[in-house]
This record gives structure tokens, sequence and C-alpha cells, in this order.
DNA sequence: CTGAAAGCGCTTACAG
DNA sequence: CTGAAAGCGCTTACAG
């Protein structure tokens, strides 16, 4: 192949590709980026000699001319935690069909950390989203000057500048409390779940909101969010006379269960059991169970949707609450009374 | 501020800061670096100026020149899947710890777009974690052409100049055969997952090879990797009266559990069941499951340690196999008889 | 030691 | 229309 000019050792560049197609670098660089080009043959032979150099784009020099990365920087508390891999399954679907790519950081539930990664993350970024961040509200008044757009998720951010999306979780409280209320519950217990938690805030605000309007009565305790937590505290809310409990994720309820099944209590003529996730195996446990689904995937499609816009229009998404709702298995029942 | 030297509507870049701190470019350059700077005065009016303006290096400027990216890339199958986020997770602790950044990209479990994936990445990332792949041997076969260092999970790549680290499933099913046989049984069956799957062939390969030295019968049938596929499944092994089931995966074992429980079968008095996986709810089920427990965490700490490797040397590391161990649980007994 | 200059691989006004 | 040239923001030989 004596016509195959390369400048030795090097990787193949457009200045290659014209050499060997004996045209200019801007026509390379119009026709490898489908620009109108008049002359078709030039065009072949450009094609030609792309293919035959075995061309392929310094995607981060074009990065830099440009000006943008196409690269969307995703920062999530615990990749280990089953929610977030599907709110980035429904972010990762929507960004490559928008020609953007996901650069993933696991912040492993450390707020200053978090606030670094969103720091560095900026320098190479187009956009942030930030997955129920950990940091404090001072902390997050200090991301505005990064002067990248933020979207985040599961949590409310004030006034600042940032799109954000949630789950309405206080509302699928609401639906749980009220579905026991209807089988005649009167005093439910809750698992709550780690106190830094803003979504287990929410829930509680919605728990006790729904209780008093509902008349019933509620004990909780704070758990944490593995099953191991829902196992060890589950006595405690027992000892106070509860006839049903709501754990704090479906994780908590399986450990809840686990412990029932010691105690040789059954779920639910004994007591009753609502989790909070709709994990797969969910419907598959003995009882299935009952449980407020999380639109999680959606979570993280509308994140993509509130950036992109911001992207394009350089506006500021409106809030977005997205609904939970209760999918009723067989865990719950009417009290043993 | 009249000090404040920018050129207006920009962002900072180092060509104001030296303004500003009226040194050189090159001056600027080097101190932000760390490089030795003699004149102790020139470098704090440098810093100086940096904080002033808020100067944020551009990465991406920084890369192209140094010609390096500091991005790995992660093509896993399925985020959603409960075995690759663990994956991730130990990866991205080394990695990041390493100075570089994870570019995950979910390729839906379809080949195709896996290979035109990895092109895409392999512009814009130093090297490429390939996790499970989906593709054919063939089209494995094109991925050295693109000239950047790959690292496979699970899956044997011939002779292909890559690095791969993988589980050595073939052993956890033999462990698994071995424990059963000690309780007596005679006739396993196995809940096989998806034809496509690697790791799937390479268990089957373990378990013909375990029954066979261990005079055990084997029963198997095509599954998935679901609990609705192991609830659906799990009949056809029965049939062929088996005293012990093996799931291709702790899900598929979930499904078949629920089975189980709707026949009002006994487990493990009536059968024996045993999962691979090892997931944080199988200690927590009714009963608690025997299962394989997979090192996953640190198959993403091999891969990203194989893929440095090779970036620093240029070496293509040895194949790695990491051990599976079975975690007996009380969802396996001695059988009925 | 510090500074002036070249250049990484592209894209895109600007001439011709 | 195509081509020559400038320039994106850095780093790093090379002079002085």
């Amino acid at each position: 192949m004596g016509r195959t000019v390369t400048r030795s050792g090097k990787r193949t560049t457009i200045v290659d590709i014209a050499r060997q197609a004996e045209v200019s670098i801007s026509t390379v660089s119009r026709v490898l980026n489908g620009r109108p080009v008049a002359d078709e043959v030039l065009a072949t032979r450009v094609r030609k000699a792309a293919t035959e150099l075995g061309y392929r784009p310094n995607m981060v020099a074009r990065d830099f001319r440009r000006g943008v990365t196409s690269t969307i920087g995703v920062v999530v508390p615990d990749l280990a935690n089953p929610f977030f891999p599907h709110v980035l399954k429904g972010l990762a679907e929507e960004v490559s069909a928008g020609d953007h790519r996901l650069l993933v950081v696991d912040s492993g539930e450390d707020a200053d950390q978090e606030l670094q990664l969103v720091a560095q993350l900026a320098g190479s970024c187009d956009g942030i989203i930030l997955c129920s961040p950990r940091m404090s509200q001072s902390s997050l008044a200090t991301l505005p000057a990064l002067g990248v757009p933020i979207v985040c998720t599961n949590r409310s951010v004030g006034d600042l500048p940032f799109g954000t999306v949630g789950i309405d979780s206080a509302a699928g409280m609401r639906q749980a409390i009220a579905h026991l209320a209807e089988l005649g519950h009167r005093h439910i217990g809750y698992l709550g779940g780690p106190g830094t938690s803003l979504s287990d805030g929410l829930r509680r605000e919605g728990l006790s909101t729904a209780a008093s309007e509902l008349g019933v009565k509620v004990s909780s305790t704070e758990a944490g969010s593995t099953s191991d937590d829902g196992h060890a505290k589950l006595p405690e809310l027992l000892d106070q006379g509860v006839t049903a409990v709501i754990a704090f994720n479906d994780l908590v309820a399986i450990g809840a269960l686990a412990r029932l099944r010691e105690l040789e209590m059954d779920v639910p003529s004994q007591l009753s059991v609502v989790g909070f996730d709709d994990i797969p195996v969910a419907a598959f446990l003995g009882p299935p169970l009952t449980t407020v689904s999380l639109p999680k995937e959606e979570l993280g499609r509308r994140a993509w949707a509130g950036l992109h816009q911001q992207l394009e229009t350089g506006q500021v998404p409106q809030e977005e609450l997205l609904p939970a709702s209760l999918v009723v298995r067989h865990s719950t029942a009417a009290p043993a009374d």
C-alpha cells in the first residue's frame, strides 16, 4: 500500500486524510461531518481515504473546539443501593438518545466527597444530575457558582436555580395509611429510614398528616435502609402493640418479614406489612408484599428532560413531583381482633 | 473591584490570570500544576488572581493537550440487573482513587449496540471495561483495531489481546453439587439462565462435570434470569422427580420458592433450593437461602487493576479467575426419603 | 529561573 | 463552491 501516506507512528488525523485525498482539511472536516459538499468526487475521495487509513475522530479535540463535552455527569450516593440503578437506567436511555453520554460517580454517601465530585465534574460536563444529594443546603448553595446547569432528584433546593424532580412519597404514604385504615387498623408502626434521608423525612410528614386525618395512631422507630435494620427494629414496634407496619423500603420490610417468621407470627393475619419501592422480588415474597411503587426510571427520564431543557433554553425548569402508587398484594389484611 | 481584568463574558482562562497577576501564561500553568516555581512572590500573585477570578481549569482543553482523557469507559448489558451495580461499585472506588473517571453506558442487552458503544467510547476513553459482553466472538475480534486497551469480565476471549477477569462459577457449581450430594440428593434440577449467557454455559459445564464425578443425575431446563422465570419453570423440574434445585441466580431461586409456597411444598424438607449470587435479601428469605456467593465488587476492582496495569506497562495482563464460595443457610437439607 | 512561542486536532468564519 | 488561516485553552520544549 505505497499510497497510504500516514505520518508514521501517530494516529490518523484529518491532516492525513487531506493529504491522501488531496484536498484541504476544511473539506475533510465538512465531508466527515455531513455538511453539504458540492463535488461528490471530492467527498468520495475523502471517505475512501478515511476508511483506508482507519480514521477515528479525536473526540476530545472536537469537544474542545466546540466548547461542549456532550457529557452529563451523574452523582449517586451509592450505586449498590437498588434504587439508583433504575434511575440511571431511565436516564441512560434518554441521554444516549439525545447524543450525550453519562459520566457516573459514586459519592459513597459522603457529603463532602459529593461536593468535591460535583466541582470536578463541572469541569468536564455540560450538565450535572445530582441524585438524592446528601450535602447540606449551604453546600448546595455554592453550586450555582460552578456555572453548570444542575438538576437534583429527591431533594428540595429552596430558591436555588436548579431543576428538581422528586417522587411524591408523602402521597404514597397517605395511600398506604388509607389502605390500612380502611382494613380497620387503628395503630400503625413505621420502621423509618436513616435520619439523614430526605425521603424518610417526607414520608414521616405524609405519615403524621394522614394518620391524624384518618384518626389512626402511629408509633415509629428509626431503623435504617437494610433488611438487617428491619429485622433488628421490628420487635420495638411489636412491643407497642401495632397491628400493621410500614417500612422505609422493601429491603427493611423483608427484614421485618424474616423476623416475623422467626417469631412464628403470620402475615397478614397477625400483622400487616407494607413496603416502599416495589423491587422486583416484592411480588415473590412470602407473602407477596403490599408496597408503594416508586417510578424510578421515570424519575431518571424526567431529570434528563429538565436538564435538556435547561441546556437548550437556558431556563431553569419547574419543580416536578412524580406520583407514587400503592400496589396491594397479600401482606395486608384486617387486624386480628 | 476595578483590578479584576477579565475578558468580558467569557469564562476565566489562564490568560486572564496571567494578565491580572502580571506574569506569563507559562508561569500560571506551572503554578497551578504545582510545578517548582522559584519566585514565591509570583506564585502567590498567581494563586490570588486565580481565586479572585474564580478560575476553574478547562479540563477538556487540558485532556486534549495532554492526549489523555483520564476517563475509563464501562459497558454493561443492563444496569438494572443487580449484578452489575456491585461490579461498578468496586470499579468506581478503585478508578477514582487512581484519578480516573468512569463513563458508564448500558447496552440494553443488545449485542449490536454494544459493539457500537465500544467504538464510540474508544474515541473518548483511555481504556474500556466490557462487562459480560454479549457480542459475538467475531465482533470482539474487531475491537483490538480501536487501539484502546480493553478488559473483559465474565468472558473468555480466546487469543484476543484483552485482559480478562472472571468468576469461577463452575467451581461454585461444583461446591453446590457436592453439598447436595453429601446431604444425600441423587437427582438434582437446574433452573438455567438465558441461553445467551456465558456464565450459564460455564455453570452448566461445572454442573455436568461435577454431577458425573459424584454420581448424581441432573435434569435441567432453560429458565431465564428473573423471578418470573423461576416461578414459571420450576414445575417442569418437579415433574422429573428432582429432590433439589439449583437456580441460575437468586432471583430465579426466589421465584422457585414462591412457586413452592403456592404448591404448599416445604423447603427444605420436601425440596432443597440453592441460589447463585448471594444478594442482600438472600439471608432474609423464608427459608434463608443457601447460595453461591460471587465476589462482584472484587471483580470490579480486579478489572481496573488489569486495565491500569495495561495502561502503565502496555502489557496485556494474565487471565484472572476469582473464586466463588457456597454459603450454606437453611434452604437445603437431606431429601425426604 | 521566567517568558515567548509552538502546537495538540479539530471547526469555522473568512477570502478567493 | 473550496482552501488557507485563525483559534479554542492548555502544556511544554526552547530561548534568553
